[in-house]
RNA sequence: GGAGGGGUUCCCGAGUGGUCAAAGGGAACAGACUGUAAAUCUGUCGGCAACGCCUUCGGAGGUUCAAAUCCUCCCCCCUCCA
């Protein structure tokens, strides 16, 4: 086991805050005298099916804990789940079922797998402890809260001012996460900047409850894909998902906006501190094409989540599609009959869901998006004939492509 | 419980009897340019058997030749008073 002075060192990387973080060196001198490992929890809400590269860095600090010896708690949110949250904008609250949230709860564990030693972890869901309480329990729970803390909350704050509506289960929703940390008896709990508020209260109860206090780990939020400063998030589109495909993973590493490359090789990359410095100083200088960071980044975050390898290979159907702009090797396809009747273009780009409707393909056709053989279309009726075996490349816009074949 | 304001297409937001599939902006998509970056320009942006037809403006009814717009009831949100 490492010495508390090298762990700090090591868990330090990349985080926005710990607080306290003297409390933290006195837990880790503790755990190497006492060859006692700190217990670590993060919390995760079973609402979505997949992870994405933002969840990607609490998983990978997980990872650093556990390397380190520790014994790392991935808390599910079940209970909370199941019960919906009515926050500000978000539509009508979804009532998940008991098998949604186990749906998630297991892709989520499998999904984690790819960064964690999964074996090693230690899986609990709130439903555990949160079921049985009464009501009784519940307002006591209550009562070591105050509603003036309560508006501290940032999110609170701001919607309290603009007359925007908070409901009173919201206020829970803290309680019930701090709760959490004192039935896991807690040393520390890993979050994003935006948990900050609920990890405190983590430590509150704890200390209500006789316990000796978690640290709290912030890490920053990674930004979504479009740079328009919204979080990575599933439900905004603007994610890359640690269980997409190398093609989508490459091509969607490619689009982000320069001004993110610094963050994403910070946060998201494999590369050494010292690496990521260096490649960041090059790109404020100016002394390299941001493209070639850009793949470089795209190729590694391939390798990490395909497996190595992955990236090249990525990066070689990327420039035959993108920078030949020839076709793609792989692609689905379409099987027809010769001497069936002919198909008829609109409809089959709708039946086979490049387009959303026969109405998008008119559209499509008319902007000359839509192309068969590198030949664009022009007419809304063409057909494809099926006179004689043979296979047709269609594409629409820059990367959706089918391909028929007739046989 | 009382008084007032409000619910419009993916989002914000105009529209208060026909000229409304509904201004404007954002997002998105396509084309040009390019590095699948940014910026910019252009176009599209409910559906369909498509110069026409159908569905949409919180919900259900009603008035009218004609309703997002008027009336009735209901649901939801916000503000102030209690």
């Amino acid at each position: 086991m490492l010495s508390a002075k090298e762990q700090l060192k090591i868990i330090q990387q990349g985080v926005e805050e710990i607080l306290p973080l003297e409390e933290l060196e006195r837990k880790l001198e503790r755990s190497v005298a006492e060859n006692r490992p700190l217990i670590i929890k993060q919390g995760f809400d079973p609402t979505s099916s997949d992870l994405h590269i933002g969840h990607a860095l609490g998983l990978r600090k997980l990872r650093q804990f556990q390397d380190l010896g520790h014994r790392v708690v991935f808390l599910v949110g079940d209970f909370t789940a199941l019960i919906g949250d009515p926050t500000g904008r978000s539509e009508t609250r979804k009532a998940m079922t008991r098998e949604d949230v186990e749906g998630h709860a297991r892709t989520y564990v499998e999904q984690a797998g790819k960064i964690l030693d999964i074996d090693k972890v230690e899986i609990r869901y709130n439903s555990e402890w949160c079921s049985p309480m009464g009501f009784a329990d519940v307002l006591r729970l209550t009562s070591h809260y105050t509603v003036a803390r309560m508006l501290e909350r940032d999110d609170f704050a701001k919607r309290y001012a603009d007359n925007r509506p908070i409901s009173i289960m919201e206020f829970l929703y803290p309680l019930v996460q701090g709760y959490d940390s004192v039935a896991l008896k807690a040393d520390l709990e890993v979050g994003g900047t935006d948990q900050k508020f609920n990890l405190l209260v983590g430590r509150q109860f704890q200390q209500v409850y006789g316990q000796e206090p978690q640290i709290i780990l912030t890490l920053p939020l990674l930004e979504g894909t479009t740079g328009d400063g919204e979080k990575m998030s599933k439900s905004l589109g603007n994610y890359i998902g640690i269980m997409e495909s190398e093609g989508e993973i490459f091509g969607k590493s490619m689009s982000i906006p320069d001004s993110l490359l610094p963050l994403y090789l910070r946060l998201a990359s494999s590369f050494a501190p010292e690496e990521v410095a260096a490649e960041v100083s090059r790109l404020e200088a100016g002394d390299v094409n941001p493209v070639l960071v850009k793949r470089k980044l795209a190729r590694d975050l391939c390798d990490q989540y395909c497996g190595a390898g992955a990236g090249e290979r990525a990066e070689d159907a990327f420039n035959q599609i993108f920078v030949k702009r020839d076709i793609p090797d792989d692609m689905p396809e379409v099987h027809a009959v010769v001497g069936a009747e002919s198909l008829w273009l609109v409809a089959l780009l709708e039946e086979q869901e490049l387009v959303k409707s026969r109405g998008e393909a008119r559209r499509l056709i008319k902007q000359g998006a839509v192309s068969i053989d590198g030949v664009k279309i022009q007419s809304f009726e063409h057909q494809i004939e099926l006179d004689s075996a043979g296979a047709w490349v269609v594409k629409v816009g820059k990367r959706r492509f089918i391909k028929v074949i007739a046989q």
